[in-house]
DNA sequence: GTGAAAGCGCTAACAG
DNA sequence: CTGTTAGCGCTTTCAC
C-alpha cells in the first residue's frame, strides 16, 4: 500500500515559501524570459528548489503557457530499422531543440493512425512529425485531422511519403538507383536485370525506372525485369524464375531493395551458383545486413537518420507554403558486384 | 454551421457552449468516470464535440487530476536493434493500458541520462522504464533522481540492467547458454571453443559460464577460449587468432553475441576455410542478421519485444519490493552448425 | 524588482 | 442527473 497522494512532489509554491519568496517570483526565477529578478533572490530561490527537489510540472505549464515542449512522432513500427534510424534522427533533432519526444506507433493501420493522431493532438505538441508511407487512399480523414491541427496552430512534417500538404522529407529514388547503374556500367557491366517490387509502391517504381534510366544513358537496356513481392522470399521467388528462364546471359541483377536482393543472393546458392562470381547483385537501402551477407552487397545508402533530422527542422522551422525536401543518397560498392574485365 | 476557430483548438467550454450544457455535463459526457449523464445530453455533447473537431487538452487534463497517461522511456540509443526492440514491447504495451510513450535517448552518457531523467520526471508519468545495462559506477545521483520519482508516486522499471531497487526484466543468460550447449551435444559435437567478450561485462561472463557449464553435464570440456571485444570485428580476431593457434582438432566455436560470431565466420571464409561445414559456429542474441548470413547462425533468442512489454506490466503493477523477472531464452538450430555424425 | 490576483482548460466535490 | 463552485500548478498582466 502506497500512500500515493501524501508523497507528491513540491511545488513552485513549496519552493517559493522557502525562499521567503512569492511565487511569482519563484516562477520567474526558475525560468522568467526576461530576468528580472535580482541576483540575490535569485540565489534563494534557486537554492531552495535545489534543497526541494523541485522538478517544474510540465503540464501545469504547458497549461499556463498554453504550448508545450513535445514533439509527438508516429512511425508504423518502432522494431524496423529504417524507422528506428529516423526515430534517431528526430530524437536528436527535437532535443537540441529542448524538445520531448513523444512516440506512438500505428503497426501500419490507417485507423489506428488516424486514433492516434487524434490522441497526440491532446497533447498539443509543439509539432507532429509522421514517418512511412502510406497505402491506403483513404486519406482525407487523416488530412483533416491534421488540417485542423494546423490550423490550431501545429506544426506537421511527414517523412517519406508524397502527397500530404505539409513540410516533406523524402529521398530521391530515382536519382539514387540511377547513380547506381552508372557505377555499375562503369564497373563493366553491360547486361542487367531487374527485380522490381509491387508496381503500385512509388519507392519500387521510382528505382526501377531511375536504374533504367541510368543504363539508358549508356545506351544499355536491361534485358530481364520480374516483379515480386518486397521482401526477402519475394527476392528468392524472383530470382528463381529468372534462373528457370535461363536469361544465363546476364551478369548483373539489381533488386529494388536490399532485402530481396539479399533473398536473390540466397535464391543463385540454391542453384549452386556464387553470388558476386558466378552472377553479381545491388540492392538499394544499405540496412545493416548488407554488409553481413557474403559477398557484401553493393547497395544505395538511405540517409534515415538525416531524413529524420531535417523533418524535425522543418517542422520547427514552420513554413506556410508545404516545402519539400529531397535528400541525396549515395551509391556503396562492395563485394556483391567485383569489377568486371 | 460552426465558426471557424481563431488559431486556437476548441475547449472543453466551446463544446459545452455549443452543446447547451454545463462544462460539467460535457466533461462528464466526453470522459466521466462513472456515466451520469442522459443519453439526450451525451448525444448532444458528443455530436457538438464532433462537430469542433474537439480533442481533450490532455496537459490541462493531468494538472486537474494530478496524473498523467503517459510512460517515459529511457534508452540509451533507438536505432540500436536490440533497444528499438525493446521500445516496441513497451509501446506495445503502453498503448495496451491507454498510454502514450514518450521517450529520450541518452546517447549511452551517463550525465544526459541524468538530466534527462530530471526533466521526464517534470511530465510526471505514470511510469519511467531504463532500457539498456549502465557501466559507469556513480549511479548514486541516479539512484537518487529516481527514489525522489518514487516517493513521489512514480513507478519505475528496469531493462536488464540489475542492480537498481527497481522492478527488473532480464534475460537468463547462464540459462540460455547452457540450453545451447545441450543441443549441440546432442547434435554430436564433442570438441568446442568459446569466444568471450570482456569479462566485465555480466552479460558476456554469464553466457561464458552457462556454455560451459551445459558441456560439464555431458562430461565435456571446452578446448579453448579467448577473450575479445564484443563486436563483430572482435569476433573476427579472436577468430582468427584461434586458427593461427592451430587449434584444428576443434568442430565447434560458440561466441558469446551474434557480431562477434558473424565476425568468427568471416574470419574462417578469410582463412579459406568454410563456416558450418569445416567448422561449426553458434552465438547468442538472434539479432536480424543471424538469418541472413551464410550459413545462417545457430544461436539462443533474446525475447527483446517481450521483455519491453514485461517491463511496463512490472511498473504499471507497481509492486513495493522491486521483482526481479527473469525471462527465458530458446534455442534456435541453423546451418551453420549442422547436426554431426 | 516584486507581489497580488486573474486566469490556462479541465476535473471534482458539492449542492440541488 | 446536472449546474455551481472550487481548485490543480504555473504563468502573467497589473499595480505598487
Amino acid at each position: 500500500m502506497t500512500e500515493q497522494g501524501t508523497g507528491s512532489s513540491p511545488t513552485l509554491l513549496d519552493v517559493a515559501r522557502e525562499a521567503g519568496v512569492s511565487a511569482a517570483t519563484a516562477s520567474r526565477a526558475l525560468n522568467g524570459s526576461t530576468r528580472t529578478v535580482s541576483a540575490e533572490k535569485l540565489a534563494l530561490v534557486l537554492q531552495a528548489a535545489e534543497r526541494l527537489g523541485y522538478a517544474p510540472n510540465l503540464s501545469a505549464q504547458a497549461t499556463a503557457r498554453g504550448s508545450t515542449k513535445t514533439v509527438a512522432l508516429i512511425v508504423h513500427d518502432i522494431a524496423d530499422p529504417y524507422f528506428s534510424s529516423i526515430a534517431a534522427g528526430i530524437v536528436e533533432g527535437a532535443e537540441a531543440a529542448g524538445l520531448t519526444v513523444t512516440m506512438a506507433v500505428t503497426g501500419r493501420s490507417p485507423d489506428r493512425e488516424l486514433e492516434i493522431v487524434s490522441i497526440l493532438r491532446g497533447h498539443r505538441p509543439h509539432a507532429i512529425v509522421l514517418a512511412g508511407s502510406r497505402i491506403g487512399d483513404d486519406q482525407e480523414t487523416l488530412a483533416g485531422e491534421l488540417r485542423a491541427y494546423r490550423t490550431a496552430g501545429g506544426r506537421v512534417a511527414v517523412v517519406s511519403q508524397p502527397g500530404l500538404p505539409h513540410g516533406t522529407v523524402t529521398i530521391d529514388n530515382r536519382a539514387g538507383a540511377e547513380a547506381l547503374a552508372d557505377a555499375l556500367v562503369a564497373h563493366g557491366y553491360r547486361r542487367f536485370a531487374i527485380l522490381r517490387g509491387p508496381d503500385a509502391l512509388h519507392t519500387s517504381r521510382d528505382r526501377a525506372d531511375g536504374f533504367a534510366a541510368g543504363l539508358a544513358r549508356a545506351g544499355i537496356e536491361a534485358l530481364d525485369a520480374v516483379e515480386a513481392e518486397f521482401t526477402e522470399d519475394g527476392g528468392h521467388a524472383a530470382m528463381t524464375g529468372l534462373l528457370g528462364r535461363g536469361s544465363d546471359d546476364i551478369e548483373l541483377v539489381f533488386a529494388v531493395n536490399d532485402v530481396m536482393a539479399i533473398g536473390a543472393m540466397r535464391a543463385l546458392r540454391d542453384a549452386g551458383l556464387v553470388p558476386g562470381r558466378d552472377l553479381a547483385v545491388a540492392g538499394f537501402d544499405d540496412v545493416a545486413a548488407a554488409v553481413d551477407v557474403d559477398p557484401a552487397l553493393t547497395t544505395v545508402t538511405v540517409p534515415t537518420r538525416a531524413m529524420g533530422l531535417r523533418a524535425i527542422e522543418l517542422a520547427l522551422a514552420g513554413a506556410d507554403e508545404p516545402e519539400l525536401v529531397w535528400l541525396p543518397t549515395s551509391v556503396v560498392l562492395r563485394e556483391s558486384t567485383p569489377r568486371r574485365g
